[in-house]
DNA sequence: TCTGGGGTCCTAGGACCC
DNA sequence: TCTGGGGTCCTAGGACCC
């Protein structure tokens, strides 16, 4: 189907953003959650929020915001949960998986928000719009439980800001007329690209609004944020957006990080951290499947700056040993560069491996979702690392915690309110089951297990939940 | 008791080759 | 012996996004 787009067709993008995503999830496979305020987010001392429940805003709590300042908002009535990453990717893939049966492309910006450009409203006025985006809201929330807010403009920029006015439960078409009234008034901070650096910047010679940032002269636009970056904006904040709404990528890079409760001081504890950031990296990149080139290590420090060093071998691969090796090579010293509070390690130049493995490499641990447990919730891991990471993983039973999904033969899945003295506290209760019973049982209880958090979204209906590497697995889960 | 984790893109300098 | 420009790769740092 080929669409010839006459001079003057208006052109509509769409761009959906899942309201309050992490926190959404929490609630819609807890029922006991629903209508409370839920923190999503690390529990420990340098945890932060990643998910706020509209409950939780009420208080003033939002993502990003140290968890113990929200903590202290919300008050006794908060419930922190960790987040459970392979949960919020599954429902994720579910809910675009929906999209792609009305909008063949989208572009996918996050776990929960995407453009879309349909072809069936080009030239179409603002009520065809308007139409299209209910169906398009009412889809996802049939078929997944989950709230979407979309938003509608002549661009990826309006329909972005547009998204976000709609917000909660909502959905906003900005006409072409309309344009320049709803977007002059707004904070320039609100264009996509513009941080708070860039803000200090344009307030420093009086820019607040994205009307103002528009009447500037291209000089001024390029002094003030530089000769690539500052037109761009200049563009999109005068209603210049032109830019294709197509789907992404692979990834370029696969990484992981930890921050830890304590400042790193010593190369031993800098060599466990290393160690252990680097397996759980490479977990993911054995997950993405493709070998990498280079291996960026990366450190900050305790005022928050960073150092990055980088290795790049002569060939790509997947050898963990070898990687690792690279990272280590790599790290920083404290008695050098002073105390340590996060270690990253990423791999980049990332290539399909032309040859093949005869033997691969596979113990259990590398068979795990990377980044489940991850969060705040690793905080605190700092203890360990001088111990080094390997070896106190061999014990028998991990030990369960807050948060933690769990299955019991008898009773269901469930998941861990509390643990401590010997017992465990457990809410057996999925999406499926409306708000279920408090057990307390014995920590010992070998019926107890640990169970994979994508049953809380289907169980007792599905046990076999779609595999993670696989989106056309959910899509056909749906069907 | 400040500020997570997983990404993308841009800039800028130096090495190296033609 | 001196003086260049262009292209590519590598490295480091930082802004910005959700």
């Amino acid at each position: 189907m080929v669409t010839v787009t006459g001079a003057g067709a208006q052109r509509w993008v769409l761009h959906m953003d899942m309201d309050s995503f992490f926190a959404s999830v929490e609630q819609l496979t807890r029922p006991t959650l629903r209508g409370r305020p839920v923190l999503v987010g690390g529990a420990g001392p340098r945890g932060v929020v990643a998910g706020a429940s509209y409950e939780a805003r009420a208080y003033g709590a939002h993502s990003a915001m140290p968890m113990h300042q929200a903590r202290r908002l919300v008050g006794l009535r908060a419930v922190v949960v960790p987040p459970r990453g392979r949960l919020y990717r599954l429902a994720g893939r579910r809910v675009f998986a929906v999209v792609r049966g009305l909008v063949p492309v989208i572009e996918q910006l996050s776990l929960d928000e995407a453009f879309a450009e349909p072809g069936e409203l080009v030239g179409a006025g603002p009520e065809d719009v308007e139409r299209f985006c209910s169906r398009l809201r009412d889809a996802v929330y049939d078929e997944t439980g989950l709230v979407a807010s979309v938003g509608a403009g002549s661009g990826k920029q309006v329909a972005k800001i547009a998204s976000g006015l709609a917000k909660p439960r909502g959905q906003k078409v900005i006409a072409l007329a309309r344009e320049r009234a709803e977007m002059d008034p707004l904070p320039v901070r609100k264009l996509w690209g513009i941080g708070p650096v860039a803000d200090e910047r344009l307030r420093k010679v009086g820019v607040e609004s994205i009307g103002q940032f528009a009447a500037l002269g291209h000089a001024e636009v390029v002094s003030l944020l530089g000769s690539t970056v500052g037109p761009a904006l200049h563009a999109l904040a005068r209603g210049i957006d032109d830019r294709l709404v197509a789907e992404r990528a692979e990834a370029k890079q696969v990484s992981a990080e930890t921050t830890f409760a304590t400042d790193l001081l010593t190369r031993r504890e800098i060599r466990g951290a290393v160690q252990a950031t680097g397996e759980a990296a490479h977990r993911r990149l054995l997950h993405d499947g493709r070998g990498a080139r280079t291996v960026i290590a990366k450190f900050r420090k305790s005022d928050m700056s960073t150092v990055t060093r980088s290795k790049t071998l002569t060939y790509a691969t997947t050898d963990r040993a070898v990687l690792i090796a690279a990272a280590q090579k790599a790290a920083v010293d404290p008695g050098e560069v002073g105390p340590i509070r996060l270690v990253g390690v990423g791999f980049a130049g990332l290539t399909a491996l032309q040859q093949t493995v005869l033997f691969p490499q596979f113990d259990s641990a590398d068979a795990d979702e990377p980044g489940d447990r991850g969060g705040g919730g690793d905080v605190g891991v700092g203890g360990d690392v001088s111990v080094g990471a390997g070896d106190a993983r061999a014990a028998a039973r991990t030990p369960l915690s807050a948060g933690d999904d769990v299955r019991h033969p008898d009773r269901g899945h469930g998941w861990v309110q509390g643990s401590g003295h010997g017992v465990v506290t457990v809410r057996f209760e999925t999406r499926t089951s409306g708000p279920g019973p408090v057990v307390t049982l014995p920590a010992e209880d070998a019926a107890l297990a640990q169970a994979d958090p994508a049953a809380s979204l289907d169980w007792p209906e599905r046990w076999s939940v779609a595999d993670d590497t696989d989106p056309a697995g959910a899509g056909t889960d749906l069907a």
